[in-house]
DNA sequence: AAGGCGAGCAACCGCTCGTTA
DNA sequence: ATAACGAGCGGTTGCTCGCCT
């Protein structure tokens, strides 16, 4: 994990917020140059900033496929559920809320849930759940239509996900994998697949099977499980690009159910390429 | 209009863990 | 075996912005 070959020019590191002109510094570097050693970018990319604060702001604002925005009242339900269950895993938390990211997830914890949690517990057996509604009283999420695009499952159930990269066989807590779309696809949260797109990836993936008749397609450092539903041919061919500019061509339409390496689990539904 | 205050969020800090030499 | 290093994680800080007076 080391890289000790990287120059460490010892400097006066700019701090605070980033300006327009340093993220687009650092995304041109990462999307011409792809991730190797953090420490190694600010130099390489021009920036007078440390690696480790480089790697934040990638991973919590600049990295593709992030979800901006209020989280939904699913959302809500499984933080609040898996801090029961983990506690303070912010970064395992994350695991399960496509889009999101750990830090993201602590904050919102922090200045909001914590509080609700708090005093539900406080009126502890005058109500047995705990509402979406804010303390005024009003429905705080009113991006929900727009921002749904993602809708995790509402089983909290943890997704025991092995990793592909060593050949173990996917498995799950439940049937989320079944290849058979109805009820399975009452668990399944719609996600655009070009959100999941890692931004470093390749436009030819490859599918290779895995021994439960699944498969897999990898890319950069990314390994996805790829589980087929009725009329998806799965030696099609993907494309995609970065970010807002991306697209996913997916002859056939119909919908797929991906399981992530990294715990997330979700659905694509080829007719939202016209959001892109 | 201006100042105070609190909430929300971005980013820093310090620590632990995993890897490498 | 161990020191050195980078990456990752969680706690905390401090800035920004909106609301209220």
């Amino acid at each position: 994990m080391g890289c000790r070959t990287c120059e460490k020019p010892k400097m006066n590191y700019r701090k605070g917020l980033w300006s327009p002109e340093e993220d687009q510094r650092l995304r041109d570097y990462i999307l011409n140059h792809g991730l190797s050693c953090w420490s190694a970018v600010p130099a390489k990319a021009g920036l007078q900033r440390n690696g480790k604060s480089c790697r934040l702001r990638w991973i919590n604002y600049l990295r593709p496929g992030l979800k901006r925005g209020i989280f939904s009242q699913e959302e809500e339900q499984i933080v609040m559920s898996l801090q029961a269950q983990l506690g303070n895993k912010w970064s395992q938390i994350a695991a399960h809320l496509p889009g999101r990211t750990d830090n993201e997830v602590k904050n919102y914890w922090n200045s909001y849930l914590k509080k609700r949690v708090a005093k539900a517990e406080g009126s502890a057996g005058s109500s047995s759940t705990i509402s979406s509604a804010d303390s005024t009283g009003h429905n705080r999420n009113p991006r929900d239509e727009e921002s749904n695009k993602i809708t995790p499952p509402l089983s909290t159930e943890p997704l025991e996900v092995s990793n592909l990269d060593s050949g173990q066989t996917i498995t799950t807590s439940s049937n989320q994998c079944s290849s058979s779309k109805g009820a399975a696809d009452a668990l399944l949260p719609k996600v655009l697949f070009s959100d999941w797109l890692a931004f470093d990836q390749e436009n030819n993936l490859s599918l290779p099977s895995l021994n439960d008749g699944s498969n897999c397609i990898n890319w950069g450092s990314r390994s996805t499980c790829l589980y087929a539903n009725e009329g998806l041919q799965m030696d099609q061919q993907f494309s995609s690009e970065y970010e807002h500019e991306a697209a996913v061509q997916i002859p056939g339409g119909g919908f797929f159910d991906l399981l992530f390496m990294g715990g997330g689990y979700g659905s694509f539904n080829t007719n939202y390429d016209a959001c892109f």
